[in-house]
DNA sequence: GCAAAAGTGTTTGAGGTACACCCATGC
DNA sequence: GCATGGGTGTACCTCAAACACTTTTGC
């Protein structure tokens, strides 16, 4: 118990929203907390800054802890510090956006998760604390985000069809867009090369295989 | 002394870009540093957040003494927490963005400064800290924000001109702009009004002063 | 009258949007 | 053969960009 301070100090932790796409839908990973307070709910996953360690490595520790993930693309999205976000003490957090692509994600539950899962943005369970006002605010982010198309491709494996890359775009966007149009702007783009490669899935026509340009 | 906990914490602080108009420049508020560390060196204004205030409110708390200013817009720029990024202790700060008419600001030198000024961006002193870091992101910031081209006006008073609308613009864009092409986007996209009245300044025509519509 | 900033329109090109039919496959 | 999703081209329109001369004032 020796660490003593003139003035009352905040704890800070880092939260992760670790985003991916699985099955036709952008998805969200949760734990489930293993103890209190909160104990049982869903929760974006997150832990304490470690004094000697910077806000960015503290995100990456924490993600690596949760996905096995070294590398990613990961922002801040901010800094949340309502003064009874959380019952136990004052604490401020920041929360961090973590976009990969599902196949090199292997969730492990961190050691005080009873369970950890991807869930769709559309059936997602009721969240602990304030972490539903922080996806709200990560969903904002996305979204503005997307206006650099390149930022999809985070999210699809190393190969992926036209029509995943836009159905990235349709959930974060919220709409549908043009098939046509959609694939003239993301190749005059450069931003997509074709394999050559076909993928066959389903009594359909195989969707040619693209990579990121 | 009496604050002590089972884990080091950090200490947290809000530092304020306030950011207005001023003689034909984009213009940043700050303050000379009164004591150790970094005494007589310039840096953004900021403080410490008390236990029981959120970020924002202490942003608010902190522009107030400041400039007196009760209303403006205020943002959060983001968290910035390298752990030797001040020397007394680990010190946390959120930073946030402000912007406001040069003509409702009442600069105050607060307690622990010896002076407070506005400098022109290509003139700014050495920053103490990390605060050439913050600084940098925050004008980062600034381009994104003024791709909403109604942000700009936040830092005009009531009634400005169209060549003073289009300053803002080209200095936070870091280009010149037409003036043909920039009236007519500012006025067909209904953000600004025409007051009927005219500003004499200087030998050459008036020009037309418009409001915020 | 001259220096200094304000004011004003047209043309062009690029990119975004709307839109409908055939293709390859599994069952 | 039929259901399912994949793949493709054109016409239109909107908006951004380029561009030069006249006007009003103070000195």
């Amino acid at each position: 118990m020796p660490y003593t301070y003139e003035y009352p100090h905040p704890a800070v932790t880092v939260d992760v929203l670790v985003f991916t796409f699985q099955a036709g839908e952008l998805k969200l990973l949760l734990i489930q907390r293993g103890r209190p307070p909160a104990e049982g709910m869903w929760a974006i996953p997150g832990g304490f800054v470690n004094i000697d360690e910077s806000l960015k490595r503290a995100a990456w520790r924490e993600l690596n802890e949760e996905t096995g993930v070294h590398a990613a693309y990961l922002r801040q999205l901010g800094a949340f510090g309502h003064p009874d976000r959380d019952p136990r003490e004052r604490i401020i957090t920041v929360a961090y956006l973590a976009l990969l692509p599902v196949d090199r994600l292997h969730i492990q539950a961190g050691s005080d998760a009873m369970d950890a899962r991807l869930f769709g943005l559309q059936k997602l369970p009721e969240l602990a604390f304030d972490h539903a006002k922080i996806l709200r605010r990560a969903h904002e982010r996305l979204r503005q985000n997307f206006a650099d198309a390149s930022t999809a491709l985070h999210l699809l494996p190393e190969t992926f069809t036209m029509s995943q890359l836009r159905r990235v775009h349709e959930q974060v966007l919220g709409e549908t867009l043009d098939k046509r149009n959609f694939s003239k702007k993301m190749q005059t783009a450069g931003l997509v090369a074709p394999t050559g490669e076909k993928q066959k899935v389903g009594a359909h026509r195989p969707a040619a295989l693209y990579r990121k340009a």
